[in-house]
DNA sequence: ACAGGGTATGTCATATCTGACATGATGTCA
DNA sequence: TGACATCATGTCAGATATGACATACCCTGT
């Protein structure tokens, strides 16, 4: 895992699992994470790909600004589902959502 | 669609898959439904091609045995993010998740 | 018929997520 | 410089998901 997003992680409450030990995460934890990130980072391409702002992303959601921030951060209070909804909403095929999830592992070892 | 709506028709005895078309669902909601289905599904043929029980894949993901159930069946009350943390604990790889999410959209007319 | 393993389904207290809001940081343009 | 747009981050009340539990419904074997 590279720097910048290792910062990012320790800097927030990452407490997924059993304990908060935010630094030792068990191989499930941390992909499911990888997971989250590749997602939000995607969003964020498409987004911009479209043109968007996060407040009209957000309005396309129904959401808001500081949570389509979040989302593409892959910040802890975000789920998996919302990224999912939004990648729909911003009309992702389910093709996509498959190719970068499975970059996502492809990245890993 | 409006989720009050949703939980008096679930009430009713509505299961997912049997009958959506009743539902107003926009064709987003309905694609993130059918994706948690399919993982749900998937679910079970992992846990059962692995010779577990649901309480035993319950303890092996720190849950319940309703709780596998209702994963199994996509209840409306299960996220994403439970369904991919425990196929992911149950050894699925990223690649194969994608499989499963790339299927989903196919088998969508 | 009974017993026991496996699964489905409803409920509930608590944990977690969500949208909204406030506020700050950064960049751009005049 | 100031006005404005965009994005980041913290907080919180209300919404949703969670594990645990009870219970009922299959099976299969005895």
């Amino acid at each position: 895992m590279d720097k910048t997003k290792r910062k990012r992680l320790e800097k927030k409450g990452w407490r997924i699992g059993s304990a908060a030990e935010f630094l030792d995460l068990t191989p499930e934890e941390n992909r499911y994470i990888e997971l989250k990130l590749a997602l939000g980072e995607h969003l964020k391409r498409r987004r911009r790909s479209r043109r968007l702002s996060q407040e009209m992303l957000a309005k396309l959601v129904s959401s808001s600004q500081s949570r389509v921030a979040k989302m593409e951060a892959a910040d802890p209070s975000v789920s998996l589902d919302l990224l999912v909804r939004s990648l729909l909403a911003l009309g992702s095929s389910e093709k996509e959502l498959a190719k970068v999830i499975a970059a996502a592992g492809g990245a890993r070892g």
